[in-house]
Parts: C-alpha cells; sequence; structure tokens
DNA sequence: TGGTGCCATGAGACCGGTCTCAAAGAAAAG
DNA sequence: CTTTTCTTTGAGACCGGTCTCATGGCACCA
C-alpha cells in the first residue's frame, strides 16, 4: 500500500461509514475561487504590488498602468478582501456597539445616530444586544475585540464590574461610554442631566400637590426596592433616584424611598405585578415617574386594566419622548431627551478618538426638557 | 438644582489630578502589542504549530503541552485575532442583516428574533441599514460581502434591481430574503401572508359597510399613487395592494385604486401632508389600511390633529401589532404578524445553509391574525 | 528484533492584502 | 555627457492565524 494521505484517508472514511455528507459535498456547486489583486494583476500583466497599489489607491502609478489595472479589475470583478487589508493595516474600519436593549426604542434612536455619524466617516457597525447582562455584555466585548473594532462604544451594564472595559483602554482601544458613566472611570461619556431632570419632573409632581410619588425603574434586581442593600449599579439610575428623592425631600416628604420600585428588562409580566402590587396597597401613590418608556407604556397599561384613572387618581410623568406618548388617552408628560444626538455625539467622539485624538477625556452632559402633556393632575 | 454649564462639555482630567491613563495616552500611542500564538508558544516552550493547535481546540496535543499551553496564554492573557482565523478558515462566524428601517419596530423585532438564533449558534451580526434606499444597500452589501459573512439577511428595497443580489447567490454566499419576495429569484424567502392579511383586513372593512377605502404605504415613489404607471417594486407591498383590490372589488367597489396612496419612510412631513390632502377632499375616505406601525401612528396623529374622531369619522387598521396600539384611544384593530418568529426562521434557514444545507430554495409564509380591537366602526 | 501504525510535535506554506526596499528608467541639473 | 533626483515598478517580507506534511517516539505484534 502506498502512503496514505490524510485526503484519501477521508475519502475511505467517508465510503466504509457510508457517509452522506460526502455525497453532499461532492453535488455541492464548486463556486469560483473570489478573484484577487493577483488575479487581476496577472491580467493587467503588471506586479502584485503595482496591481494592490492602485487597486488600494495607496502608491503612486503611471496612468497606463492604472488604467489596465482598474480594467482589469473591473472585467474580473474584484471585491477587495477586507479581512486581508483590515489584517495588515490592523484598521478594521469598523467600530463596535454594545447596547443594553436594541429593542428599546431610546437605544434605536441612539443607534441611528451613531450609524448615521459612522457611515459619514466611512465606518461600519457591529451592533451587541446586552440584554443589561453582564456576562453578555463581557462576552460581546470579547467578539468585537476579538474582529479588531477600531473602537467601542457602550452603554455598561453595570458600574460594579469594569474590569473587561478597563481592560480595553488598557489595550489602547478607544471605548466611550454612553448614558451611563462609570464613577472612578475617566473616560469619554456622553450622558443625559439625569439628575437635574428627575428633579424637575419629580417637583412637578410635588408643586401640583402630591405627597406619594413611586419611582418605577427598569433594572432588574435581586429584589424589587432599591433601598434593600443591594446597590445601585447604574450612574443614570443613580442619579435619577437622587434627584428623585432630593425634590421629594424639598417638598418635605418623609422616607420617599419606599416609594422606588424596580421592573426588569424585557419581563412585562414582572413588572405588571411590581405595579399592580404597588398600586393594590391601602395608601398607594398619586403618582408615578418611569424610567423609560417600555416601562411607562406597562404601566399605562397596567392602570388601564385596573382601570385607575390617569391623571384623575395616578398622575404619570416618564422619561423618554416616544412616539406613542402623544396618542394615548391621555397623552403623557415626558422627559425628552436628545438621544439620536447623543448618538451623533458619541459616534463623533469615537472617531476622532480612533483618528488619533489625544485629548484628554472629555465628560459630555446633555440638557433634557420637560414636555408637558396631560397625564399630570392634582391628587385626588 | 446643580449648576450645569452650558456648552456642558467638561475636561475630566482637568478636575481630578494624576490620571495616569491619560497621561500615558498624551505621550504616544505605544500601546503593549497583543500577543499572538507566537508569544504564547514561546512561554510555552512548544512551537508556534502546537500552540496553535490547543489553542484553536483542533489537532491533537499531550496533555502536559496542552496545560502548559493554556497556562501560558492565561498568563499573558491571549485574545485570538478573528480576522486572521477568519481569513484562513473562509468563515468568519457572522452573517450579515440588512434591514430597511432599524428604527421601525417591525425590523427591530425581527432582528432580535435573528440575533437569538445567531448567537445560540455561535454566530455574530453585523445589521446594516438600507433606510429602503437601493444604492445604500448595494453599498451595505458590498461592505458584509468585503468583510466575508458566512451568510446574508436581506428585506429587499425593490424588486426590479437585483443583480446585486444575485451576484451574491452566484459566488456561493448562502442569501435568505426576508418578508419579501423577489418574483422570479429562486432563493430562500420568509414572508406572510400579505395578500390574504390585506384581504381579511380590507374585507372586514367592507363588511362594516365601508364603500370608501384607503390604503396607505409607506414606500417612497415619485409620485402619491400607485396607478401611476411606476411600479410597484417591493413583493409585499404588491400583495397587500392585490389584496386589498380583490377585497374591494369583491364588496363592488368602483375604482378603488383611487384611494392608495404612498407615504415615505422616515418622512413624517411628508405623510402627514398625504394624509391631510387625502382627509381634505370632498368624498375622503371613511376607513384606512395602514401597512406599518409607524405609519398607522403617523396617520392617528393626523386625524387627531384634524380632530376627526376615530372610528366615528374613520376607521382605522394597521399591520403590526405594536406595542402602543392596544392603549391609544380608541385602542387600534391589527393585522399581527409573527415578526420574532420570522426571525428565527430566517436565521435558522441562514445557518443550515452556511453548515452544508443544500436542499432546494425554501419559501415559507407565515399566517398572520387580525386583532380586532376598537378603531373600526360603520361609517357616519 | 524488526516492522507497522499511531500519536505528538515542529517546520513551513498559505490566506490576501499592505508595505518596505531596491532597481530601473526618466527627467532635471550641472 | 555625467550626475542627481524623482518616479515607476517588482520582489518579497509581513500580519496572525490554519493546515499540510515530515519526522521522531512509542506501543503493539509477530
Amino acid at each position: 500500500m502506498r502512503p496514505v494521505s490524510k485526503k484519501s484517508y477521508y475519502y475511505l472514511d467517508a465510503l466504509s461509514t457510508g457517509n452522506v455528507e460526502l455525497s453532499a459535498m461532492e453535488k455541492k456547486p464548486t463556486y469560483p475561487r473570489p478573484v484577487t489583486v493577483n488575479d487581476v494583476a496577472k491580467r493587467a500583466q503588471v506586479s502584485k504590488a503595482t496591481a494592490a497599489r492602485v487597486l488600494g489607491g495607496y502608491g503612486g502609478a503611471s496612468e497606463d498602468v492604472r488604467r489596465r489595472v482598474t480594467a482589469a479589475a473591473k472585467a474580473l470583478d474584484y471585491k477587495p478582501n477586507e479581512l486581508a487589508r483590515s489584517m495588515t493595516t490592523g484598521k478594521s474600519g469598523t467600530i463596535g456597539v454594545v447596547v443594553g436593549d436594541i429593542e428599546n426604542s431610546f437605544f434605536g434612536l441612539a443607534v441611528r445616530g451613531i450609524s448615521d455619524v459612522a457611515h459619514a466617516n466611512g465606518f461600519n457597525v457591529i451592533l451587541a444586544n446586552s440584554g443589561e447582562n453582564i456576562e453578555a455584555e463581557k462576552s460581546a466585548l470579547e467578539v468585537l475585540v476579538g474582529k479588531r473594532v477600531d473602537g467601542l462604544i457602550v452603554t455598561p451594564a453595570h458600574s460594579g464590574d469594569t474590569a473587561h472595559l478597563k481592560a480595553v483602554v488598557r489595550s489602547g482601544r478607544p471605548l466611550v461610554l454612553l448614558d451611563r458613566s462609570l464613577p472612578g472611570f475617566h473616560v469619554d461619556t456622553v450622558v443625559v442631566d439625569d439628575r437635574d431632570a428627575a428633579f424637575n419632573a419629580t417637583s412637578k409632581l410635588t408643586e401640583a400637590g402630591h405627597r406619594r410619588i413611586a419611582y418605577v425603574s427598569a433594572v432588574k434586581a435581586a429584589a424589587d426596592h432599591f433601598p434593600d442593600g443591594s446597590p445601585i449599579a447604574i450612574s443614570s439610575v443613580l442619579e435619577r433616584v437622587e434627584g428623585f428623592l432630593d425634590a421629594c425631600r424639598q417638598a418635605g416628604i418623609a422616607d420617599p424611598e419606599r416609594w422606588i420600585r424596580r421592573g426588569g428588562t424585557n419581563e412585562p409580566d414582572r413588572l405588571r405585578a411590581v405595579v399592580t402590587a404597588l398600586m393594590s396597597e391601602p395608601d398607594h401613590p398619586t403618582a408615578i415617574l418611569a424610567s423609560d418608556s417600555v416601562i411607562a407604556l406597562e404601566i399605562f397599561k397596567t392602570l388601564q386594566i385596573m382601570k385607575i384613572p390617569i391623571p384623575a387618581a395616578v398622575s404619570l410623568i416618564s422619561f423618554h419622548d416616544a412616539d406613542w406618548t402623544s396618542v394615548t388617552n391621555p397623552p403623557v408628560t415626558v422627559i425628552d431627551q436628545p438621544i439620536y444626538a447623543m448618538g451623533r455625539k458619541v459616534a463623533e467622539i469615537l472617531i476622532d478618538r480612533v483618528n488619533g485624538d489625544t485629548a484628554p477625556a472629555a465628560f459630555c452632559v446633555m440638557k433634557t426638557r420637560l414636555i408637558e402633556r396631560q397625564s399630570v393632575a392634582a391628587p385626588p
């Protein structure tokens, strides 16, 4: 027997086991190998290096050669292999974005802002969803770094666990935080004035005469209550809670913490239970502040089911001027955040960094605005 | 309230002292070169090939070597370069998705379905937005193919211009169409029964006694009217229009085409103008069928502004059971599409193809369901 | 004890680009 | 006409993995 090459061994194995895969493979049409610079070069009668220069648009070349190469490329339908290109240049022309919940229109809008700026600057966007889960965030980051993205935009799911983010910064890859800051972590950050926003909204409620005001947030946690010993892990949530509490205290409301509740991301059932329980208490709140529009929508639905009229029995204010908030009955008063602008801003900062900007880390706070509609009234 | 500077742009470094990371950054980006298999190999005292085998998990290796390499990798914090890996294997572990409008919750949900299946199978998703623009679609495709995605999911923006899609198929890269089919283009496709859905919804309106029914679609075009000589370029739109017309004709309505209108994607002003014009005609329609939820929302708002009561003066049915449709006043009757399931299905088909499935192209039609709420009544 | 087959390992080609460097040729300067 | 400078071009290394192939060692068997 002659020496058995790996190939013929595979072949024998397939035959002896009656493997169907092989016959499938045999049938599989053999697609043309994608054309490379080398193919173009040969056809244009120049060296690989020369062809690469005109194709990649970096070196000089005579008019004659340039024309020949371009013609050959078109004739062969040459498509550059971005992978190979990225490998030598070290640049992928891609930025990675990790958001908490892609289905939340807040992130949808922010991502559009990011994409618009990215594409205008010749960058592509790889989007990953953490589902507000820190482990998913870590693995997403791992993948994006593995793909050698040029920079990262992240809405960190947890401010306690930031080793993976610090590792990114240490490796020299630009990172910008969106919507949430990380205490003690000096890196470019774009957020809104969450504290002011919550303070203003809550003040609006206290001024209307409310004394029992609930704050319902989205972030999943072990317990429903915030003041349960479990720390608040997201800066924007913390800021909002503080603004909320400040406004309550300033209005002389005692123990406002008791009305703070958490729902869960993508867990409408759980949130509904929380709201139902909240409103079933004997001295239930007369006003609710919702931390985002999906929370608010669920609260709205639940109140509707419970036949609790807005704003007659309960007033409602929500973060995020989602599109539906103006068509409900009543339309709901919201805190308008410049989300699209935030997306643009965060992408602009990132791209500057990718292009070599070494200025000190910027902390960018954007203003919000209260849009008063008809979901706020005096308490019953 | 906490003072916020007008420019809302702070330099943290100016406030904090002695930030090591940043002062290092001010110098030059002399970051440590990322560690490679070679580095690991050297540290573990084995050859590059051996280290690569255990790191890549493909070849065999003795227990001793395996342990040494693993330890070295951990000590050096080795992160594989996916780019390099993809280049030799030809597989990137990534699927590309091109949707019409990422902000439309229809696509948001579908993308979540796709992502869930993709990630469960070890694939990553690169998302691109065509904005229903055929040129943007082409360029997105170009980029994704350049990045050597393993497969593509596309919602084609135009059924007349499909050369770029055919080129993808010809190159052997799996492609699956979502939500829209392409006539004469035999490739895996996942759609809903648009024609039936439109027929049923329209029938519901005719049964309620309506004779003047408008169909408002999202797709941008040169003119407002469909029957203007410009062909309908998207299969699902065409199917819906046909279902709509069939139902009208079956109810004995003459010239139903006159009530067909187009808005525009991401052009609320334009759509509002269309609706306003439509409803300002002397014999304006008494019912409207909206082709998706963002269209419906805009129609809803416009009618509200015009003080045209729903359903007293005008009945409304919309495609897509968007979350807000149940909280409006009145809640709107919708055609529920299994969007998330469609996303999952389309990803499953694609991944099967990537894994070598060579079965003939599948055409998958999913059923819709009419959810009756309170936006339909008899005409005034 | 030699043959045989398997396993572990290392050397080096390879993927498809970029980039460095040197040689050849052309134009400009002396 | 020679020297210098600039431009155009080609040869080949390189990026960081994968993969083929050859080799050396060991177990198994007659």
